[in-house]
DNA sequence: CCACGGATTGGCT
DNA sequence: GCCAATCCGTGGA
């Protein structure tokens, strides 16, 4: 996959409408820089999070100490701790003050895969299934990626983590569903993933979210 | 001040 | 399918 070949995101591609930005982030590549490390990940699934409707984003009920990096503008890494033991990663959008944010829940592994498979397993050696839940999880991602509290409120035009890519998946390569885990706004259409990717999120029993 | 519960995960009653 | 793990932000008293 070359995705070396790819360009940076800009700033100006995170400072736009929320559900844009979420659908066109399907197929890029997260990357993050660490020491001589690379690690790279294709982005296959995503969830749009906006204050100003949606009961189930963090930010509906205005600015707190956890949130605030929601309402700092698009290009900003919102990292958030939960259930006592995971960090989810999201993609801050829009402009400022308006609390809108992409959490990423699954990608492919591209590069850095060994350094991937210590972080989650505290191994090298792993089964082929092991491989498969990797990254398909937005607490995983993190997990895999080295991701946690200090990287809240990242700069994505910085060196450290990234998006790279261009272009946009073909509309009909793109998926639409309810969110996963929310108790309110369960209804809203919100989550994108990639068609017959085996890299989205599983359910505890194993089975893919389709 | 304190009790609640979560944008999850993995292991097993 | 069900549930425990394990922190800490958040909101109500």
């Amino acid at each position: 996959m070359n995705w070396q070949a790819n360009k940076k995101l800009p700033l100006k591609f995170y400072q736009r409408e929320l559900h844009k930005v979420a659908k066109e982030l399907l197929g890029k590549f997260l990357v993050r820089k660490t020491g001589k490390n690379i690690l790279a990940g294709r982005i296959v699934e995503l969830e749009a999070y906006d204050g100003s409707t949606d009961r189930a984003s963090h930010s509906y009920n205005g600015i707190t100490k956890r949130n605030q990096v929601m309402f700092e503008g698009g290009g900003k890494l919102y990292v958030y701790f939960t259930y006592g033991m995971h960090f989810c990663a999201n993609v801050v959008t829009g402009g400022l003050n308006e609390g809108k944010a992409i959490l990423i829940r699954a990608v492919e592994p591209v590069e850095g895969i060994e350094i991937m498979k210590f972080n989650r397993y505290g191994k090298k050696e792993i089964t082929s299934e092991e491989i498969q839940n990797l990254c398909n999880g937005p607490g995983k991602v993190c997990r895999a990626f080295g991701i946690n509290r200090e990287h809240n409120g990242m700069d994505l035009t910085g060196e450290e983590i990234f998006i790279t890519g261009s272009g946009r998946l073909k509309e009909e390569l793109i998926k639409t569903s309810e969110r996963i885990g929310i108790k309110k706004s369960v209804d809203l259409p919100w989550r994108y993933y990639i068609s017959d990717n085996q890299f989205v999120s599983k359910t505890s029993a194993g089975k893919r979210r389709i």
